[in-house]
DNA sequence: TGACATAGTGTCATATCAACACTATAATAG
DNA sequence: CTATTATAGTGTTGATATGACACTATGTCA
């Protein structure tokens, strides 16, 4: 009937080297041979689009429950030489915790670049990478989307360096501090943690419980 | 080749008697033949997604020109008896200066309800409504899209309905004002409107030019 | 045991917010 | 022509949030 295919595909996104990093991967075959492109793939019949986004992400890193928001559906005619795509895109927000496992289907043709300078992209894949880090950048300005970025437990300067590196300005600490206690969605554990020849920091969890309530309650948090 | 189809739905909203309503079209056929749905069609096979939503738009409407945005895609099989199909869905922002003329296809089988309170809808159309509003109520607060809803000329008393009718709750004149003037996107005219057995409203447009600016500077608009 | 490097903490001047009530004025009725 | 009417239009205040800013605390390692 119809010749229109519908494809997802995937921003993966992660804090790697304290900057925001994306998962791409180098196409086999043309067209764009050889060139890095985002993960993705057709859907199948019998899946659901959220499904599928799960799927090529799970293929590519290994990894499950992630952090994963629809983000936007690209279907310009001639956007794919190949015919008439609609890929329906997500991004997901992988904790540097869950990176080591897999790093890539094989690593000759997967690979983590830094997300704001990425090399030259298939398709039309330079927009969906752009519109992502703009929606990420909303993301963490308005929601506590950031912590999915972080292991279960980290530091209050280990959160800082994702904001400042998902914002890509440096902010004040007493004054991030302050806002993040006023978020009050964070549990301070009795564990500590030592990363050289000086004072140790506090770990943190995040604590989903009180997300809901945040949301009720229209907190903003831009910095 | 795939199965799968893909459309595009349109939520066509408008403020019609100070209150937001939003324009459902009657199932001549089954699926759910005689239930209010949400207008939308197949995408052609030439046409982008948005110009296929801006083409739906018009058959309803006879309106060019219209705010217009892509709202999600929604795609679970088994949504729509007929097959798979995946709907990439948009919402538009009617001016009430817009919608007399042509007010629907056919009389018959077109017709405006209150937007919260929508009839039984076919498919899964309640839930992109709901999806609809939901943005729609975010757009208002952080962005200057509710003059979108006004025609060219407007009172300030006739915005501040328009947020009343959409966030569905009363706001403080003065309050309201006062932002209003923060943001700078207001042009008084030297027009007035009288309404009755009062002093005139004065008229004001909506500046364009400094819109943009606005999105730099950052300002938000949460009432 | 001293040097190191990051952890962790408070104040102040400014801006923004919500709550609140009265005067101005054109149209209309008599 | 005058009074009535109903909406238009306008400021202040106390409370809260913001950005700018600098020093002390402490575990580790040499």
């Amino acid at each position: 009937m119809s010749a229109i295919r519908v494809a997802v595909d995937v921003v993966i996104l992660a804090i790697r080297e304290g900057k925001l990093q994306v998962l791409l991967v180098k196409r086999r075959y043309a067209p764009f041979q050889g060139r890095w492109a985002i993960p993705g793939g057709f859907v199948k019949e019998e899946e659901s689009l959220e499904s599928a986004a799960q799927r090529e992400l799970e293929e590519e890193t290994g990894v499950r429950d992630v952090y994963l928001e629809q983000l936007y559906s690209f279907g310009d005619p001639g956007r794919d030489p190949r015919g008439r795509i609609v890929s329906v895109c997500y991004f997901a927000l992988l904790s540097s915790g869950d990176i080591a496992p897999k790093a890539g289907t094989d690593a000759a043709d997967a690979g983590w670049f830094a997300a704001f300078q990425p090399p030259p992209l298939a398709f039309d894949h330079a927009r969906i990478l752009d519109y992502a880090l703009l929606r990420l950048r909303y993301k963490l300005e308005w929601t506590t989307a950031g912590f999915q970025l972080l292991p279960k437990k980290f530091t209050l300067t280990d959160i800082q360096k994702v904001y400042e590196a998902v914002l890509n300005k440096r902010l004040d600490k007493r004054n991030f501090r302050r806002k993040l206690a006023l978020l009050d969605v964070l549990e301070p554990l009795h564990e500590y943690r030592s990363e050289g020849a000086q004072r140790p920091a506090r770990l943190h969890r995040f604590s989903a419980k009180k997300f809901e309530l945040l949301k009720d309650k229209g907190i903003l948090f831009p910095f």
